[in-house]
DNA sequence: CGAGATTACTTTACGCGATAAGGAGACGTG
DNA sequence: CACGTCTCCTTATCGCGTAAAGTAATCTCG
């Protein structure tokens, strides 16, 4: 269910998404009421509100008090739109970080953590067909400039950076999708799994047998303080968060 | 948009999931033509023939040679439905890793990793809420008996389980999504970047300038040999999958 | 054996999504 | 002023999940 950006006309996508000049001027017809920029703020306005799935042709153009088929006249369709809502919104982020590599890697992933929990619907664009726009290239050369200190071959470079991003992407996914089912059903993840426990152990009355590691874990975690002000998966996203980065980022330090 | 799961009456799907005796015996009414099985069968048939998106009661009902409103006398509603595909997918997976941790864990991750190939669709169910199956639990626990052997303490073990999930989903679903995108627009990568690239040029004229180290990058892979046979974007996620899957191992290793 | 309760499954219908098709009116140029 | 062009609207189609209500099959009980 992944939304596919990158799908459409490119010589029509490309020039709106590098911004080329309009080349527009003297036309007969009524004038335009409303322009590309306008209708991808609204856009992504909606997304960050109501998530991609509230992110319909109606809410944008009911957004800016016309109808869905209005946009029609400024982007070919839906999925042109997000391309350039995805990249549009990825000027948020710096394109520079100074000091030693672990710093600056460590710098990149954190504000596109905060970036992707702003932006969640970000997070439904694949990648696999990437959009190309200029914004998206500036933040890959950002990192690319960070992992320049690590003296690694291209292939390396290539795998970390394929592995910083999706472990970046999951991490914060996991985040922001638990605070949108919390948003959704309205149970908390602690309704959530109050509402469970005890129907796991009624069902499978030999959980502690069958899955000795997995209660020891839990008990581990018994004796650990617990952050009441943080819904449980968040933080448990946010812990993996920063402790597999430190461990990849060792891993990369092994390398060199 | 990811498809979220355990949302439903956990008194009615906690059952289902863990098998729990039927008692039901000796009822009025016509004999059921037929059962959750069958249906949760031909589900993973359509999603892994049509992808999530091809997912709808219909095409189950279809496949099964009856209406979509007939499956709601077995399963509650597709959500329901989509967790015992979920679950019942992941019996697929080994139970139990042998051998040195650093083996048993990269075979964990082969395994998973191909799995995801062979059930995409598996990929867009979100983790927020985990299902709560039995089989997704055995995964786990094999996982947690291969990291046995790193002596981690169980906060850090913990994030290392989140790290590895995500990696291999986000590399897999990298692979899975770029095959998926070649299926359904009928373009190969490389007819996908032919198209492309010579309007980045010409949109872009000063990349080279703007971009030096991704035009590095570009060219480092120049000199490297390529493997005609697999997609581009396939191969280059099989590649992070690999190397990214060992630097993450030596992190854990420095941790220990 | 027939009546009534209960269950399986169907048909129909609703609201919402993207967007094709075609029409109405606004505007620049001849 | 009229024509061609462009914007924006209305309308319509198809597919989705599933609510509602109807029909028919099969049990238990008298």
């Amino acid at each position: 269910m992944a939304v596919f950006a990158a799908q459409g006309d490119p010589r029509r996508s490309m020039p709106l998404l590098w911004r080329a000049p309009d080349s527009s001027a003297g036309h007969p017809g009524p004038k335009p009421a409303l322009n590309v920029d306008v209708i991808v703020d609204a856009a992504i306005a909606v997304a960050d509100a109501e998530g991609m799935a509230g992110l319909s042709m109606r809410a944008v153009g009911e957004r800016l008090g016309c109808t869905a088929m209005a946009l029609y006249t400024y982007v070919a369709d839906k999925s042109a739109l997000v391309d350039l809502m995805y990249d549009r919104a990825h000027a948020e982020l710096a394109t520079d970080y100074r000091g030693p590599w672990r710093a600056a890697v460590t710098a990149w992933a954190e504000d596109l953590w905060a970036f992707y929990l702003r932006h969640p619907w970000v997070l439904t664009v694949s990648q696999a067909r990437p959009v190309l726009g200029p914004h998206e290239f500036d933040v890959l050369e950002a990192l690319l400039r960070a992992l320049r200190g690590t003296g690694l071959s291209g292939r390396e470079v290539r795998s970390v950076v394929g592995t910083l991003s999706h472990f970046v992407r999951g991490a914060a996914q996991m985040s922001a999708e638990s605070r949108q089912a919390a948003a959704a059903t309205g149970l908390s993840d602690d309704d959530w799994w109050y509402a469970r426990s005890p129907l796991l152990s009624e069902v499978a009355p030999d959980f502690a047998e069958r899955y000795p590691e997995i209660c020891w874990l839990e008990a581990e975690r018994a004796g650990e303080p617990v952050n009441e002000t943080v819904p449980y998966m968040e933080n448990e996203a946010r812990e993996t968060f920063e402790v597999g980065l430190s461990i990849l980022l060792d891993g990369v330090s092994a390398r060199m």
